[in-house]
DNA sequence: ATGACCGCGCGACGCGGA
């Protein structure tokens, strides 16, 4: 089963380049975040012909998640536990069965925080205390899960081109690799890390200052499987030259193959 | 990070109905 996810950086803006990727990766399920659209405005159809299942989590003009998926989604919840007062659409699940074994998929767009220190910071903090309390809720069910998305963490200076320039931005402050390394401990596999060694590997360029062409880069999409879902990976991948195309996103997919 | 962007909603604007 082939897992993806994907900061699309908008949906109507990619309604040409997400189809053309669908179509040549062929994955069987997408992680979609910040599809900066409400429900009833997602292009539905563009998904459905395909022979995806479409569940959404938007809101109006930022964040928003989305599940697709060629196989039925079950269970499907939106929104993080933890904060009843948080509106902020970063947040899905649903549970695909495969041959072997269901899996539960997690979809998340986790808070930018800049600018740190400062309220957006703590919320960040906060949001990812939130995400370990949820990964330890689905290990203590023992539920094979995939928590996938943006997390806006560049976990070790080699996930960086520049790592300096990031030394006091809330994707590589100390106290965000930290609540990253939090939830990795508790027993989660970065699958790209399971596959794949060395710096070099990213999943992020900012459209300005010619970043691209530099590949001036961060690696900040990651795939954390639980125990059982890390026994069943094969590959990992990130889709990097997608980001060369025709109205790019800034982020690109990322995928991991598991034999559910 | 940075020389270099992008997407969105809003409002302006044009249009049609009162």
């Amino acid at each position: 089963m082939k897992i993806a996810t994907f900061n699309i950086n908008g949906i109507k803006a990619r309604a040409a380049a997400l189809p053309n990727w669908l179509d040549e990766a062929q994955p069987d399920v997408v992680l979609l975040q910040e599809i900066k659209s409400v429900d009833d405005a997602f292009p539905r159809d563009l998904f459905e012909d395909r022979g995806y299942n479409v569940e959404t989590h938007g809101q109006k003009s930022f964040n928003g998640v989305a599940i697709l998926s060629k196989l039925p989604l079950e269970d499907v919840t939106r929104g993080l536990p933890g904060d009843d007062d948080d509106d902020q659409a970063r947040y899905i699940e649903a549970t695909v069965v495969g041959d072997h074994a269901a899996l539960r998929l997690c979809g998340l767009y986790l808070p930018n925080g800049n600018p740190a220190p400062g309220p957006k910071y703590d919320y960040k903090l906060a949001w990812m205390e939130r995400l370990r309390a949820r990964a330890a809720a689905l290990l203590a069910e023992e539920t094979p899960f995939v928590m996938a998305g943006d997390y806006n963490i560049i976990p070790q200076a080699e996930d960086a081109a520049t790592p300096d320039a990031w030394r006091d931005d809330a994707l590589f402050m100390l106290p965000s690799r930290e609540a990253f390394r939090k939830i990795v401990n508790l027993g989660l596999t970065d699958a790209f890390r399971a596959r794949q060694q060395g710096p070099g590997h990213y999943s992020f360029w900012d459209y300005q200052a010619g970043a691209w062409n530099r590949n001036n880069g961060i690696r900040i999409d990651h795939l954390l499987l639980s125990p059982a879902a890390a026994d069943m990976l094969t590959d990992c991948q990130i889709d990097r030259e997608i980001r060369g195309r025709d109205k790019p996103s800034d982020h690109v997919p990322v995928w991991v193959d598991l034999a559910v």
